[in-house]
DNA sequence: TGAGATTTATTTAGTGGTTGAATTATTTGT
DNA sequence: ACAAATAATTCAACCACTAAATAAATCTCA
């Protein structure tokens, strides 16, 4: 869930144990459902009640965590004074271009959706530049909108439908688009120029939205069924990208070899018999297919969960039994452990509700810079 | 390459600092070809020479570097002490039983095969006791052997060839054997007695021991032809075991869904196509079947290399046409950039070497256990 | 109503580990 | 013989943690 202290080449310092013991407190307040105090973090972190003391203090100074007013009665002894995550203190901005929508969505430190935008209209005409305009404005509202809350927008990450790699988009096929520096024309923008500012594919970040509003299954492969198919692999609360940042390609994982052609030049792709189309055409199928490239996933990474995304979630009971059938008959360990299959829980907003999340979590992962920054 | 400082949610301390830089010095050490001197490990790692100086002392002392005699001679200035890994500090003790053979190895801190045992000899009738309690008294045979050379053993991994969790061995299909507690069996014997003992699949070990032995590519698939097909995933140079510990079932993947029932109850796995047998009966359709079940490895999780063990890297060069050709058709980014393939460079000991390395790399990854044990 | 119990939070002294500067050690070059 | 150069060590200062003592705020019950 949380980012290594350090990359284990560099030196560790006790300024890097200072920034370890703030994350960590952050994360205990945030993983709780009710507010904590100084003495409940220092029970279930393990340091001194001294310690937390201090960090809490810098944290809350920090504006990062809020002591609440009314302290919550309880039973003999000093009252505790309850401790939650500020809801005006940094947040993210993701920004999504997708074939028929552009969306932005400001999300804070707890997790909060806290404005969202959308802008129906076909992007593929518009070409990149003009796409990416327009979203950047929509953006520069939300941004606006959040300052108005008191936030303070610390970077925005952009889903895309397509194959990135170092901040380029180097293919969306569904858009058109080819080599692609996103971020630059994000950029280009004044109101948001000085925001620093990632991509990612829109299924990993999807996932990523997926695991945080569920929050129990560390592991699971998140499925996202578009016009393309993408899949996210969530491991131990942990996007896995690849070498290259192009894993996830399960739309071009070969279901049947000799079957039809598929426009990546392969033939029998997954995306062939359960993309959109192949699928309001033939469920049954689509489910089969699903389920053998589903199978292939579990007996090679053994992850425990796969969650249905895209249009699968909305047809989900209808390709459940489908999509079981064949993990149960090829999935080798299915006996021993049987893999959980479900529907995703957010909609649409997945992906951009991910991607505003990604950029409030680096907060999250280290607060000491937002400290820093803070002053 | 190296494990966490600590896992993410506990707390940090000044030890833990120091156990973290004592690590990230040995493995400084230990990267570099050449003996190395106090400061260049101080320029390298970014510590302060007079920091080097303090955690080399305890490393030097502890048995786990040595210094150099003979300073080797440069230009002007004192002349640095050079510093290598000791070659008689910790050992690990691997083990391994296959079908056919028995075999136990001792792996110094360097890396170096200090010693090798193997039995030739039909495992499957003998079951699980008489054939531990043979590989226990060949592992005791390289204990001691160790020990004349100054070594001390750490800890023993045992290779198994089938599937494992927690300790037990669930399946090992081609031995016959279902839920047997290997490591208490060996234990039984009184020179392992003392000794931690893990248990791991055979496929994963190997891929640990190519990964050290090549060093280069820390991303990587290694895959197993033997009777079953086995597979390792190595990421970032850390095993990815999957969340039970079963992943790299590449054998059970599914090639042609209707193809011929298989043992593991599916139809049309890999194992159909390419195991021992089939590979013997139809090398170019084994090629084929290979490509394909590669090609969705490659899409799924992006890894820019694979690396093919066991028979497969005895028929490499007839094989290699045959399944790049599909990689190249099926594998998305395959024109971005193409996957690596090769052959395995460690033969039948890959395994047993990998599980000797995985003991000793315990002592790599945290000195500071040692050095606390070694007084 | 007030003393004691109870729990939370802060203060203080002590410890361990790192830094940076100064010092010592050992060699080459002139 | 002495300066220059490089390696390694020593030492004071600093920082973050721990443990223990203290302060703060409430409850309980005679």
């Amino acid at each position: 869930m949380m980012a290594r202290l350090t990359s284990s080449s560099a030196p560790v310092r006790q300024s890097n144990v200072r920034a370890h013991n703030l994350a960590l407190a952050l994360h205990t307040v945030a993983n709780s459902a009710d507010p904590m105090s100084r003495s409940a973090v220092a029970a279930t972190t393990g340091l001194t009640r001294a310690t937390v003391s201090a960090l809490v203090d810098e944290l809350v100074a920090g504006g990062l965590l809020t002591e609440l007013d009314p302290p919550p009665r309880t039973g003999a002894g000093r009252p505790a004074v309850g401790l939650t995550l500020s809801a005006t203190g940094p947040a993210g901005l993701g920004l999504e271009i997708n074939v028929d929508y552009l969306a932005a969505c400001v999300v804070d430190l707890t997790g909060a959706v806290r404005h969202r935008f959308i802008e129906h209209a076909d992007q593929r005409p518009a070409g990149p530049y003009a796409a990416l305009s327009a979203l950047g404005r929509l953006g520069a509202r939300a941004r606006l909108a959040a300052k108005a809350d008191g936030l303070v927008v610390v970077g925005a990450t952009l889903a895309v439908p397509g194959l990135v790699s170092t901040g380029f988009v180097l293919q969306a096929p569904n858009l058109g688009w080819q080599n692609v520096d996103a971020p630059a024309l994000l950029r280009g923008l004044p109101e948001l120029a000085d925001l620093p500012i990632t991509v990612d594919n829109e299924a990993n970040l999807a996932a990523l939205g997926e695991l945080r509003v569920t929050g129990t299954e560390p592991t699971f492969l998140y499925v996202s069924g578009e016009i393309g198919i993408g899949a996210g692999l969530v491991i131990d609360g942990e996007l896995y990208r690849g070498a290259r940042g192009w894993s996830g390609e399960i739309g071009h994982v070969t279901v049947f070899p000799d079957g039809p052609p598929c426009r990546c030049g392969a033939a029998g792709c997954l995306e062939q018999y359960a993309g959109q189309e192949a699928l309001a055409e033939d469920e049954p199928r689509a489910a089969a297919a699903l389920g053998i490239a589903l199978s292939a996933v579990v007996n090679l990474l053994d992850v425990p969960a796969i969650v249905l995304g895209g249009v699968y979630a909305t047809y989900f009971d209808r390709l459940r039994e489908g999509i079981e059938a064949e993990l149960r008959r090829r999935v080798l360990t299915s006996e021993l452990a049987p893999v959980t299959l479900r529907a995703a829980r957010l909609g649409t907003n997945a992906a951009v509700r991910g991607a505003a999340d990604t950029a409030v979590q680096q907060v999250r992962d280290d607060p000491a810079v937002w400290l820093r920054r803070a002053g």
